[in-house]
RNA sequence: GCCUGUGUAGCUCAGAGGUAGAGCACUUCCUUGGUAAGGAAGAGGUCCCGAGUUCAAGUCUCGGCACCGGCUCCA
């Protein structure tokens, strides 16, 4: 006998060689037919992996991530056996679990190419296959084994997956005719998957190399219960509705034209007006954190990205150079404000009374993106950073560092983005050629950033390779309404740039120092930061962004004056408000889209003109706050918006 | 840049080698006082661009552009 320890801490007694399948039927068989995985001694493993001794054990069921991994993981080989039977030659690459179900990265063959329009036909063998009920069994092989047997079936991708593998560890799983090469863990059978959606076909490169061959990709997502997909399939729904780029054309905020190019946003009224709002929103912060605003151009010369280092990172890749009639000369749109900036610093002898000085900009810049890259708003090749750098003493860095995460929170908290991801991107360990600058600018500035962290208490996430080539960065994630991620706020420490320009200050010791740089841009974008905020709000935006606070409605035509004349007072007193005047549709243009995410309805007629009021409601929110001055709504307004926006 | 897919009215989309379609929106008229009301009439198109095949191309072929979903990239 063996003794199992449950997560609550409670003991059970069971045959030695007992599987986590036979210990859930013991406990229950409602819970057996929910489980999927299970957690034994800190490891996922299958079901029915024999437990040999003394051990703890969780069980995981769809509720779990673990559970939902392992379902989707043997959804993967389901696909591939699908593949397997419809297309002879196909040869395998990898087929993991995501975030959100599977996907398949395959070679179809020669001449073969599989469409968006084959995957019906996959989906129904894969629905036949699941429905044999096949168990899926574990094997444990030699490396030479695993060789014949993937190399017999002429699968090169696997064969080099395993020639990476070391002996005594490969595992291999079949169910009926189909055997893949596997760490599992795996469902028991084919049969639980119920319901089955391939969403989409892909290039993908192997192994994430682009001078490797592209395989195909295909992703899906599978589920235990037909309804869990028809209300995944009416969430991804809800999700298009609030896409950007379909609120943006609604609320006529932002529009793109082929004739201007590709990835240049033009901002209508409305965007542009919302886009204000955001900038004062920042410069009133910045202003009490004594930032000083500079304006410089959207030209450099080339020598000034020369110096940075840009040019040799980027200058291939880039927007081509501007000649001019002089011979030899060259400039560059510029792609980011820190070289110009840095001049800003160099114009003057600097003595360390002015640290730390930090110089903000709402600044333009335009970098080439490749062209399958641009996506709306959220990556373009002409966008405005709210830029700032602060240029410190080195015993200033960390409190810099901390007042700048504090703006980026004041930001965040007062519009609501509650759920972001903290990211600290490092250097590439393997590639650090990559990079610019010494090893101990690299990592003191490293160093600096992980204790802010430690001392703030956040929870980041640290991934390597994602620094910055001159410097690595702190990284705020959010999510878009399909939760794909976006990095919007960044702050980076770099101590190179001002090696670059040879950046000095003057100390108490009468000596020159050199200063330490700290980039921030706690929007990111105003181009990204307004999509993501579009997606979060689905357009309804708060009273003191919203580029209109209120529609008017005059019931009938004859009140259409009264309602131009109190429009009028109304801007007079800051209010944003748009008239509808087609009165005899009333009931039709309210329904409007556009109109419904107006925060403020208001409404004139007979009684309002006698008493010389309007009648308030408040959109979404059945809100019916009964008629008033106008001076009085203008007041309300007010400190709602005072309210709404903090600082 | 690479791999699917898409491009037709302001919007959402159907259609298809021989006269260009629907719903919503828009204009006019009738009906209608308060968060998606009904009726009648009307206006609105370079079917993304270019070339080819054809008696005939919006439809077929080729090339380009843009957009969508991914991959790679992201200062």
């Amino acid at each position: 006998m063996i003794k199992i320890t449950f997560p609550d801490g409670s003991v059970r007694e069971y045959n030695k060689g007992v599987t986590a399948m036979q210990i859930a039927e013991n406990i229950s068989p409602a819970l057996a037919r929910e489980t999927l995985a299970a957690n034994i001694n800190g490891e996922t493993c299958d079901l029915l992996r024999p437990i040999e001794q003394n051990s703890t054990v969780q069980l995981y069921k769809w509720d779990d991530a673990e559970g939902k991994n392992t379902f989707w993981h043997s959804s993967a080989h389901l696909l591939a056996e699908a593949l397997k039977i419809l297309y002879p030659d196909v040869k395998f690459g990898i087929g993991p679990a995501i975030e959100i179900g599977f996907y398949y990265d395959v070679d179809p063959g020669k001449n073969v190419t599989i469409k968006d329009s084959d995957l019906i036909a996959i989906e129904k063998e894969m629905q036949k296959l699941a429905s044999n009920k096949s168990p899926i069994k574990r094997a444990n092989i030699s490396k030479k084994d695993a060789l014949d047997l993937f190399g017999k079936q002429n699968e090169t991708y696997k064969t080099e997956l395993i020639s990476e593998l070391s002996d005594g560890t490969i595992t291999i799983y079949t169910q009926g005719d189909f055997t893949d090469l596997c760490r599992g863990p795996h469902l028991p059978d084919t049969s639980y998957i119920k319901a089955i959606k391939l969403t989409a076909v892909a290039g993908a490169y192997w192994r994430g190399d682009i001078n490797r061959p592209q395989l195909t990709r295909i992703y899906g997502i599978t589920f235990p219960k037909k309804k869990l997909l028809d209300d995944y399939l009416s969430l991804l729904e809800e999700a298009k509705k609030r896409d950007h780029r379909k609120i943006g054309k609604e609320m006529e905020l932002f529009t793109f034209s082929q004739n201007v190019g590709q990835g240049l946003p033009l901002w209508l009224p409305k965007g542009t007006q919302l886009r204000l709002k955001l900038e004062e929103f920042l410069k009133k912060i910045q202003l009490q954190y004594d930032y000083q605003q500079v304006i410089t151009p959207h030209i450099g010369n080339k020598n000034l990205y020369v110096t940075s280092g840009h040019y040799a990172k980027y200058g291939k890749d880039s927007f081509r150079p501007i000649t001019t009639p002089e011979e030899g000369e060259e400039f560059l749109l510029k792609p980011m404000n820190c070289p110009h900036h840095c001049e800003i610093y160099k114009a003057f002898p600097r003595s360390y009374k002015e640290l730390p000085l930090r110089l903000a900009e709402f600044g333009t810049v335009y970098r080439y993106e490749q062209s399958g890259e641009l996506h709306g708003l959220t990556r373009v090749r002409g966008f405005t950073q709210d830029d700032a750098h602060i240029f410190c003493t080195q015993e200033q860095v960390k409190d810099e560092f901390i007042k700048v995460m504090d703006i980026i929170n004041i930001i965040f908290k007062s519009l609501n983005f509650n759920e972001f991801e903290v990211q600290i991107s490092l250097r590439d360990p393997e590639n650090k050629e990559k990079y610019i600058g010494s090893e101990e600018n690299w990592n003191a500035a490293e160093k600096a950033i992980i204790e802010v962290c430690e001392e703030k208490n956040i929870k980041a996430k640290t991934v390597l390779g994602e620094a910055a080539f001159y410097g690595p960065k702190l990284d705020f994630m959010v999510k878009d309404a399909l939760g794909r991620r976006w990095q919007l706020g960044t702050i980076q420490v770099d101590y190179n740039l001002p090696e670059r320009f040879e950046l000095e200050y003057v100390g108490a010791d009468n000596r020159k120092h050199r200063p330490v740089m700290i980039h921030r841009a706690p929007f990111g974008s105003m181009e990204r930061f307004v999509a993501v905020l579009i997606e979060h709000t689905a357009g309804k935006f708060p009273l003191w962004l919203a580029p209109d606070q209120a529609v008017m409605i005059p019931v009938s035509e004859k009140f259409n004056d009264y309602a131009y004349k109190i429009a009028k007072e109304l801007k007079q007193q800051d209010v944003r408000v748009v008239i509808d005047d087609r009165n005899e549709k009333i009931g039709r243009k309210i329904r409007d889209n556009e109109l419904k995410k107006i925060p403020y309805l208001l409404i004139v007629g007979e009684k309002e003109i006698e008493t010389n009021q309007v009648a308030v409601r408040e959109q979404g929110k059945g809100g019916d706050k009964g008629s008033m001055k106008i001076a009085d709504f203008a007041e309300l307004l007010k400190k709602e918006v005072k309210k709404q926006s903090i600082s």
